[in-house]
DNA sequence: ATTATCTATAGATCTATAGATAATGC
DNA sequence: ATTATCTATAGATCTATAGATAATGC
């Protein structure tokens, strides 16, 4: 009675009835977490207890898989960093370039854009904070992904300048012009669940992707062509 | 000599000889360091003890004007709120908007967002902050200027549609496709730093403008109208 | 036997306050 | 006399560690 400290069994939660986890499991299941926190609050917003309360375990096991909370953030920044399969996706977009198709290779660049927003708008809160906050994953994300795929359509649009499909400009500000529309809305609708139009996104997408491809082109771009199958010609 | 705590002057710095400032000048300057930090390092980046230093303060001083940390970040979107004006600017547009002059009233709306990233990158990286953390700074700003000058360039691309001058589309997504690219293009050349065209400012714009109205409009946009003076055909 | 887990706590840091002091304005 | 300022410190919170315990796999 006098020892509070005598208690052998502390109430284990008689309800979720926690069990031990692998130590991978453990693990994934934390960097997730941390994930999802660092998204929503930042990194300094973070701290080691939510995260590990979420979890559903004492801080101590947080900082047995992580030695220190940036290493946490590292471990994430690792997992993405793998991800971008880049050259795969390259060589789908040469294959479209191939046939001159513009509005089909916009679009497929663009929707990628747009769902990559949509399926993981976590990593890309992540990728915002980390560009404001200074650290790396956003200039390497920027290397990595970015980059690439905009060296690509600028050739692409160097390309089509010097066949006489695509007015004449600066093809980076070309790519400008097309990846900061496409990018920015991705951006409002999927991180700050802005609704403007209150229309599908694809549909929104495809319009974008044809009102970009009037700017760029000399000839007329179709004013209709949605849905593939239903095309009036077909 | 066995009391430390008689040392009756503690040495004042003597190289900067700081001054008792008025209170309303010491409340000004706490506030724009603490506008700085916030924009750097987001609000819970900051911490009280880094704003009195850089402020040459205690941090008592900064609680005798500001209760909380919280109070703080509140001043600050009282001063911003504010500023907004709002209802001359939607004047100058209306202007422009009635001499028909797409260009000049699209180049004007596009240089007055570029320009304020770029002379207050600091309030606009702590709106992308307050947007990620969930502050309501954000949405006000949106609700204050956003939306505006949104509904008013909408009205204008549907008006410019009825008149045949455009082509048809949804005009909110006009909107989003012309501010889309703008502002990002604004975001990552003043917030992020990003450097892709190596060319003044005025002249990316200016070219933005012109494909954005290439997309938009029926009869096709001249190749090249920069620089008033020095149109070919002048 | 191995290892995932806990409790307890150290030590740093952070927000905020109390009470004393000294610079300024009148 | 007024008030801007300081020192010192409380109390909360936060990251991280030490050492003990109990669940699992063999």
């Amino acid at each position: 009675m006098s020892s509070p400290s005598v208690q052998p069994r502390p109430a284990v939660d008689p309800v979720v009835l926690r069990r031990r986890m692998h130590g991978e499991d453990r693990r994934r299941q934390l960097l997730q977490i941390a994930l999802e926190s660092f998204a929503r609050k930042g990194f300094s917003g973070t701290k080691t207890k939510d995260i590990a309360a979420a979890a559903g375990v004492s801080e101590a096991i947080l900082f047995r898989h992580f030695a220190t909370k940036e290493d946490l953030y590292h471990a994430i920044l690792d997992i993405k960093e793998t991800r971008a399969g880049t050259r795969q996706r390259l060589e789908e977009l040469e294959a479209l370039a191939a046939r001159r198709d513009d509005a089909a290779l916009f679009r497929h660049v663009a929707l990628t854009a747009v769902h990559s927003f949509r399926d993981d708008p976590a990593f890309h809160r992540l990728l915002l904070y980390a560009g404001l906050e200074g650290h790396l994953l956003a200039s390497l994300f920027r290397q990595r992904f970015g980059l690439p795929t905009g060296d690509f359509l600028a050739r692409y649009v160097a390309r089509r300048q010097k066949e006489g499909a695509f007015h004449k400009c600066n093809p980076r500000i070309a790519v400008t012009f097309f990846f900061g529309t496409i990018v920015q809305y991705a951006m409002s609708r999927h991180l700050f669940g802005i609704e403007d139009h209150g229309l599908p996104e694809e549909q929104v997408v495809e319009e974008l992707v044809r009102l970009v491809l009037r700017g760029l082109s000399k000839r007329d771009v179709p004013a209709n062509r949605r849905k593939g199958s239903h095309d009036k010609k077909a």
